[in-house]
RNA sequence: GGCCCCGUGGUCUAGCCAGGUUAAGACGCCGGCUUUUCAAGCCGUGUAACGCGGGUUCAAAUCCCGCCGGGGCUACCA
């Protein structure tokens, strides 16, 4: 059985690791739900600590973090050896040998060992008998089985303890993968602050699961042969846990939203449109799947899509500054001659529709974007949209040609209008 | 202080163990193409890196030593 640790320093409680499992489910990974915390294992943790009592392998100790430090400077630095008490609330210490070595023998880092002589022997219980996590973490380990476990870097140091714990339990140590951590722009370990950390932000933030995945896998790991898209099949194929590498990454949120592009663009429409929908909660109906259709181009994200394609199912929207900037210089008149072009295209598609603005644009000898733009704004709103034609197509021709007319009613009657 | 881990362009990686093309790919950035906007896409002999210093060697990113820098543990935290 696996056993992956989370490296939050908060103490575990049954809401953050409901939390947790919620992003593993989110990110569709694979696993079977088994036994997924421990609580409620006190009185386990108080046998298995009075037996080491028993044998002799661990002992009260009154001595204080002030004793210890003394003691080390009196000792030259070595690891702490204390002398047992009969006093019963006093903190328990497990012994620690004085010659040889702890091994970790780490699946990423390889071999790393830790003098014995240099360890100090480390409380593993409080004086009022509740057990420390170097401790729990063996016994629990050891009996729900777990033969391996992937962590954080950061728990590289306390593995020794762990494995002393275990021998002194007379257990067999799971296998060890150490994860070297994630850091944020600033290259400081990742944290709230830096905007998308969480899986749980990640998903609000409108990126797929497959990207994520592969995006994750690519930080620490890569494949001889340097491969950057890789679907989920391929991953599980390819993936090993041996060849990641030993130094903390940054998370880069740029490439993220690029790899995340790519997943987007080679989905299905009819999947693309349900996520969508998913995303901003509506109904995937026949309009914004139409939307997603031609917007799809675009979008590097889920929340990036319902800004480029909210005007073809609500109104346009208003945007002083975008209509200020194009409706000038004879913009009236080409709306004008539009209205009057598009009212005989048939059927109301973007070919036919591009041929019919293509003789406006001809009769009166402008440039497309002078033509062009005015129309975004009148029908969107914004400067900003999916293509002019695909976008008037969608709209359908009444509504293209109301809203290019109230642009024109609008225009009729500005304070300073051409 | 002690013990441990890490160090290839701005970022993620390949190469390192078994020394030998001009240190490769990707994101970004820059420039170009396309172009109805913004993106996307395509192109580019564009940009930029082996932390530093020694040593071994005909040859060092790669092996050895030292240093520097970053991180972790050193709690009656997890």
């Amino acid at each position: 059985m696996l056993r992956i640790e989370d490296t939050d320093r908060e103490r575990s409680t049954p809401e953050n690791v409901e939390q947790i499992l919620d992003a593993l489910r989110w990110l569709e990974l694979d696993w079977d739900e088994g036994p997924v915390s421990q609580f409620g294992r006190a009185e386990r943790h108080r046998e298995r600590l009075e037996e080491l009592l028993a044998t002799g392998a661990a002992y009260h100790d009154t001595a204080t973090g002030d004793d210890v430090k003394l003691w080390k400077e009196r000792h030259g630095n070595r690891g702490y050896r204390g002398e047992p008490s009969d006093d019963p609330a006093a903190a328990v210490r497990l012994r620690v040998p004085d010659e040889g070595e702890t091994l970790v023998a780490d699946v990423i880092r390889g071999d790393v060992r830790f003098p014995n002589e240099a360890m100090d022997d480390f409380v593993i219980a409080r004086g009022d008998g509740t057990v420390l996590y170097n401790f729990a973490v063996a016994v629990d380990d050891a009996d729900m089985r777990i033969t391996d476990v992937v962590r954080g870097d950061d728990h590289l140091s306390n593995t020794p303890k762990q494995l002393l714990v275990m021998r002194a339990l007379g257990v067999e140590p799971p296998r060890y993968a150490h994860l070297p951590l994630l850091h944020g722009p600033d290259g400081k370990k990742l944290s709230k602050r830096h905007g998308a950390a969480s899986v749980q932000e990640l998903r609000d933030a409108g990126y797929l699961p497959a990207a994520v995945r592969n995006y994750l896998a690519l930080l620490g790991w890569g494949t001889s042969d340097d491969t950057t898209i890789m679907g989920t099949d391929e991953l599980v194929e390819r993936f090993e846990i041996e060849r990641v590498g030993r130094s903390s990454a940054i998370f880069d949120e740029k490439k993220l939203r690029w790899l995340n592009g790519r997943f987007m663009r080679e989905l299905p429409l009819g999947e693309y449109t349900e996520l969508v929908a998913a995303h901003v909660g509506r109904a995937p109906d026949e309009t914004l799947r139409a939307a997603c259709g031609i917007a799809q181009e675009k979008a590097q994200t889920l929340e990036e899509v319902w800004p480029l394609i909210r005007f073809l199912v609500e109104g346009p929207a208003d945007d002083e500054r975008a209509w200020r900037k194009v409706m000038k210089d004879g913009a009236g008149t080409l709306l004008q001659a539009s209205l009057e072009a598009l009212r005989g295209v048939e059927p109301f598609e973007p070919e036919h529709i591009e041929e019919a603005l293509g003789g406006v644009l001809a009769a009166h000898d402008v440039k497309p974007g002078k033509l062009y733009q005015p129309i975004r704004v009148a029908i969107s709103g914004t400067t900003v949209s999916p293509g002019i034609f695909e976008s008037l197509a969608v709209l359908g021709r009444n509504r293209s040609l109301e809203r290019i007319e109230a642009a024109l009613e609008r225009l009729g009657s500005p304070p300073n209008g051409d």
